[in-house]
DNA sequence: GGTAATGTTAGACT
DNA sequence: TAGTCTAACATTAC
């Protein structure tokens, strides 16, 4: 589940994991995956370095390499993973590519759906989504994000959420808690949200994500994200029973209760 | 066996 | 021009 919270995650794993270990070789059973670069360069660009460090925009990952200025770069699209295991154990059908470190350990990129994509590239800003992409959510000034939303008073609420050109990290199932958290209905336009819940939004946004980080996505029954596409129930009341619809092309779960459109 | 799926993008449409 | 909608990508899980 690859939105910010997930994808900050991977970092973790990927620092504890692969930094600082020699990269022995590189397989690639998906070559579609790479772009920005063949896969015979990359290996042999990868081959012999190591992982300096690893940081996170957006939803992408960008590993830093010792000695050269180009940098790894992971997006993992709908379902994609890490996997750091010793070699030639448990073999993974759906692992993408594999960087075989010297340590008889190796990184796997899983990506069921072959979504992910994967760069090498000396600046982030050639990728076009990550040159064109919004503030980080995490540290938005409340100025910055009522400017942004100031510009995009005729759109969807939940449309503006999930485009990254706006803010960064922002996916379906996360702009859901968001909008549930602020109590705001999915079907607003964001001229039709009112100066208390543009604030409830501000802080919902904040929120949301950084206790998704802070409890590693253990979910309690507070959250909509426990009961979307489950038992249904509001997390506030439980005889309200959650609704979806397809919204901004996206299945979107809400409590028609709890987030009416007249709320402001 | 039909349907939906956590993302992104291009192109058509209003 | 701006925003919305749909299909496509490729594949699995239920």
């Amino acid at each position: 589940m690859p939105e910010l919270p997930d994808v900050e995650s991977f970092k973790t794993y990927f620092k504890e994991s692969s930094l600082d270990k020699v990269i022995a070789d590189v397989q690639c059973s998906c070559k579609d995956l790479i772009r920005n670069i063949n896969f015979k360069d990359l290996r042999h660009k990868l081959t012999g370095k190591s992982f300096r460090d690893a940081w996170r925009r957006g939803k992408f990952l960008i590993c830093e390499i010792k000695d050269i200025p180009e940098k790894l770069i992971f997006h993992f699209g709908m379902t994609g993973d890490l996997h750091y295991v010793k070699q030639n154990t448990e073999e993974d059908r759906f692992a993408r590519l594999v960087i075989k470190f010297e340590n008889e350990y190796e990184l796997r990129l899983l990506s069921i759906r072959k979504l992910a994509k994967i760069y090498l590239v000396k600046d982030p800003e050639e990728i076009k989504l990550i040159k064109e992409m919004g503030p980080e959510p995490l540290t938005i000034s409340k100025k910055d994000f009522s400017k942004i939303l100031d510009e995009h008073q005729r759109k969807n609420i939940k449309a503006f959420l999930l485009d990254q050109r706006n803010i960064a990290g922002i996916g379906n199932v996360y702009s859901d808690e968001i909008l549930f958290k602020a109590k705001i209905n999915p079907h607003k336009n964001i001229e039709t949200v009112g100066l208390e819940q543009r604030e409830k939004l501000y802080k919902s946004v904040k929120t949301v994500l950084r206790e998704a980080v802070d409890c590693n996505m253990y979910f309690d029954s507070s959250w909509l994200i426990v009961h979307r596409g489950r038992d249904m129930r509001c997390p506030l009341n439980k005889n309200h029973k959650l609704k979806k619809e397809i919204i901004a092309g996206r299945s979107c779960y809400f409590c028609p209760s709890c987030q009416k459109y007249e709320n402001h």
